[in-house]
DNA sequence: TGTTGCCTTGACGCGCACGTCAAGGTTTAG
DNA sequence: CTAAACCTTGACGTGCGCGTCAAGGCAACA
């Protein structure tokens, strides 16, 4: 299929689908014309990526898991490189918790009184 | 007092000043020579902004509280419109603690089986 | 033959909060 | 007199995942 039609099915954009290729996370055989041609193989690659990115996980974090397909493995987490970046996903979103957990104490009592007498500590605030 | 030193006294760099005063939610005087001449009153400010970018406000969320602040109310978050932003930060918080909440328990079925049959819903991933 | 709808590469834009030069002017110490 | 340490404005860079043109080639239908 072309990339219109694959960018159809995995209801995304062909800049998209351009833009993994770009970044070594998709590669496409190229018809007579020039035109890209893709496979369900990776149909199901764009599958993978897309429900990485749901569980915020970038497009860098993917790499591994799309190796891992390409390795012939049924599923992108059964390979220890991926389950790696689950490990490391889950200690950031752990951290993340915790932080919006105090976060939202700070609001939540800021809300309730007028005191300013409590000042959060400038810790980092990130929060995939 | 100068840049340099209110930047010193804020824990900040002279350029994030400069661009708090670009963004209009910071003004100094100017001395004969063209440098910027600041009070103590504008290093509260500089502190409240700190503090609402601690807990994940935008610049753009600060402004109420700044101006609260130019109104003459002694703590930033006394106006109504610094309290709105409040409420509308918790709800994003909450959201996100949801959010993270089942990314989490996702992330750990994945680690504990190799069970590839759990997709996540592709939602919005916004958590400031 | 022309129009439409697909495809190609390339390049710039965006948001956000600054960092990092560049190219100078000012003040103070030696 | 000069060097160091301040200050000024302006402009471009950063990360990330694309969106949005621009300018053109290819394929199918009227």
């Amino acid at each position: 299929m072309r990339i219109g039609e694959l960018a159809k099915r995995a209801g995304t954009t062909t800049r998209a689908l351009r833009f993994y290729e770009s970044q070594g996370l998709l590669e496409a055989q190229r018809m007579s014309n020039g035109y890209r041609e893709y496979s369900e193989h990776d149909l199901r690659l764009v599958r993978e990526i897309q429900s990485l990115q749901a569980v915020g996980l970038s497009l860098e974090d993917a790499r591994p898991f799309v190796a891992c397909l390409r390795a012939g493995h049924e599923s992108g987490d059964s390979c220890p490189d991926s389950r790696e970046v689950y490990r490391r996903k889950l200690a950031e979103v752990d951290a993340c918790l915790e932080r919006l957990q105090a976060v939202r104490e700070f609001l939540v009592a800021r809300l309730a009184f007028q005191d300013p007498c409590l000042v959060p500590e400038p810790k980092e605030f990130l929060c995939s």
